[in-house]
DNA sequence: GTCTATAATTTGATAGAC
DNA sequence: GTCTATCAAATTATAGAC
């Protein structure tokens, strides 16, 4: 699932194969296949596990403010992408989700919703919601330019106005 | 082009093949190759006309301000994605730039490039480039959003705030 | 510009033995 | 859990005729 995770942050849904996975940690494809039916199971469990580690990154800390919930979920995004090289997972698949199996656009789904929802609650007010939005689509969206310049900086610019 | 251009902006890089083009047109995919040598030509290609097309759309009318050039953008990328249902062509590749042909990248760099340049510009001030970063991964982390839960109020919810 | 034919590779998936 | 063996299909690309 670290391999596959690696190749879909890297290239997408179609990025990553059983055979390739298999042949990096030295097994055959057929026993891939007895841990995950098809890549679309693997793939939906790949973003589930994501996101839920993402979540716990995120989690607030007491008496935070709302300007410091959206630095969390910055230096969270910031960091993953200093350590890796790579973007979110689920703004890649996000990008591709017109042609996606079904369960794999549910966890993709469920992610954005999860924290738009939590953001929203953190950031407050009535605004909270679209600033909510506003916020994942910034930091998404400076990660992709990111990858397309292979340059961090254009992630700071760009998100740096939010927090 | 129009249905690579079509197909990647669905699914990605890996997302269209010579042989499907091909057959969605009535001939066989050598006859592709006779107009493009490799797929990555055809992908380079069909970005440059993409961005060209697009910093047409958005050329800058008399007497603007930099609110109007915002304008002028987010409404044609939400334009193009009520027309078509599908996000920026080079927001896609862009996700997956990691594992591109280099000729591809060079494309894909060239237009958030050029863009980046004329929103800084047209929008002035210290602060032009910094918020010319700002709107362009609003603008493409919102269709993004608006991709994944296919729902175009995402983006809007997303980028309301910009102009 | 288009075709037939084909090469070489990759892919997702399955059957069945150990 | 892993293997061998295999299938059917798809993919990128080329050679050469019309």
């Amino acid at each position: 699932m670290d391999l596959a995770e690696a190749h879909i942050r890297d290239a997408g849904y179609r990025g990553f194969s059983f055979r390739d996975l298999a042949a990096e940690i030295g097994i055959k494809s057929a026993s891939v296949h007895h841990h995950f039916p098809t890549k679309a199971t693997m793939a939906a469990a790949v973003a589930r596990r994501y996101g839920d580690r993402f979540l716990a990154t995120v989690a607030p800390r007491p008496n935070e403010t709302g300007k410091d919930a959206i630095s969390a979920y910055r230096s969270a995004f910031r960091k993953a992408f200093e350590r890796d090289g790579r973007m979110c997972l689920c703004g890649v698949l996000g990008a591709e989700a017109g042609v996606l199996p079904p369960e794999v656009v549910e966890e993709i789904q469920s992610f954005f919703r999860q924290c738009i929802n939590d953001l929203t609650r953190r950031i407050g007010g009535p605004e909270g919601e679209a600033r909510a939005f506003h916020v994942m689509a910034t930091l998404e969206g400076g990660m992709m330019l990111a990858r397309a310049y292979r340059d961090i900086g254009a992630f700071d610019q760009a998100t740096d106005s939010l927090a």
